[in-house]
RNA sequence: UCCUCAGUAGCUCAAUGGUAGAGCAUUCGGCUGUUAACCGAAGGGUUGUAGGUUCGAGUCCUACCUGAGGAG
């Protein structure tokens, strides 16, 4: 269980990803009555440039601001720095990069973003970081996992320098880097640890690797991070990797999959997944899925969740992201009450025997 | 009855007489710490009809058909 000032959130969890104050489609409602969801995401890039942290933080922060008081995690920008790949540069002090709104230069810096971050009073921060592309080639990797340790290093000493009587109560995990290479892994990870963090992320993982190697990554770091301390691996996965990350000791995830994908017409089932848009499903007066208890799959048949989205409405998309996300959240549910049953093998091998989602 | 204008993909429209295209729609893919209600691909045509001029006609000429506007 993560202990936080907004709450105990029980794990492994898979957390919802609400970028810009918000998990697109829903509301708070939604999230904590339908869904339950005990722990979303935030984002320091997009927030800090638009509305701003300040203004974020004279609302009472991020959970005043979006009026959710359950368990938040913002994570730095790092991962954004890679997507912006063209509009940015990376230096040893951190990383000058372009508005993707409006050009404005900005510079982040490991303190910088810890800064942000205490400003949109999230329960959870994470350490800027270099996210590498794949492949990257040993030397580079090496630099950059090197910039991430360091930058790791001064975002800690700057957080824990905070002055005792403004700062916000909050826990900073560090991000392992390294590029696909276990060496690197390895020693990035040794040095992180030394840093006595309250928790631990594996990152650089689904940028376009092959499935086997993020999961030889994870198969690497997680059992060599503190096994009482949260691990948390970023950006992933598909909904019938999530056991096996699980399986691997894996306590968080994050995933733009059920909402993104919700938006775009593609719902998943325990029986794969159902893309909405198909010609198919023109009549058909079956819900997404028969075994969902989602508000989405009790009052609503494939027919009209197709016209929804072939006329372009917004009820579209808050109806597939209720469905997507909570059948995230149901897996996770179901793995967490296996682990305590006991009979967390068996249910890994329910998963796994059941039809991939593609 | 006469005059003018217009008929090109399902729709709205492009195309100096020289390989008929686009957007939307349709169908199908993709999406992994959200620059994403997004991106990509495919199918779809006797250019209103019938003649003529020309090496070559969506384009020029003639007649007809359909529609819009105008005159009487």
């Amino acid at each position: 269980m993560l202990h936080t000032p907004h709450g105990i959130v029980e794990t492994p969890v898979f957390m919802p990803v609400g970028t810009q104050a918000t998990v697109k489609g829903l509301t708070p409602a939604h999230l904590a009555d339908e869904l339950d969801a005990k722990i979303i995401l935030g984002n320091t890039y997009h927030l800090y440039l638009r509305p701003g942290h300040e203004l974020i933080r004279q609302f009472g922060g991020l959970h005043g601001f979006m009026h959710w008081d359950r368990a938040i995690l913002t994570d730095s920008g790092g991962f954004q720095v890679f997507s912006l790949n063209g509009l940015r540069k990376i230096r040893e002090d951190g990383v000058l990069f372009r508005s993707h709104l409006n050009g404005d230069q900005h510079l982040f810096t490991p303190e910088s973003t810890v800064d942000v971050q205490q400003a949109l009073g999230s329960d959870i921060a994470m350490v800027l970081d270099e996210c590498p592309a794949y492949p990257i080639d040993w030397h580079k990797a090496r630099k950059s996992m090197e910039l991430t340790v360091r930058w790791a290093r001064r975002a800690f000493e700057h957080f824990h320098a905070l002055p005792e009587e403004t700062r916000v109560r909050q826990a900073l995990f560090p991000i392992v880097q390294g590029g696909m290479y276990e060496d690197l892994r390895l020693r990035c990870l040794e040095e992180l640890v030394s840093l006595d963090a309250e928790g631990y992320a594996v990152g650089g993982l689904s940028v376009g690797e092959p499935r086997e190697l993020s999961m030889a990554m994870t198969d690497l770091c997680v059992p060599k991070l503190p096994p009482e301390k949260p691990r948390y691996v970023m950006g992933v996965g598909m909904p019938e990797e999530l056991p096996q990350y699980v399986a691997r000791g894996v306590d968080m995830m994050d995933c733009v999959m059920p909402s993104r994908n919700a938006r775009n017409g593609c719902l998943f089932t325990a029986e794969g997944r159902v893309v909405i848009k198909q010609a198919r499903f023109r009549d058909d007066p079956l819900p997404v899925d028969a075994a969902c208890r989602c508000y989405t799959c009790r009052n609503f048949s494939r027919a009209y969740l197709r016209h929804l989205f072939m006329a372009g409405e917004m009820l579209f998309c808050t109806l597939a992201t209720i469905h997507n996300l909570r059948h995230y959240l149901d897996i996770m549910r179901r793995i967490r009450k296996s682990i305590l049953n006991g009979h967390f093998p068996e249910t890994l091998r329910d998963f796994s025997s059941q039809i991939p989602v593609n």
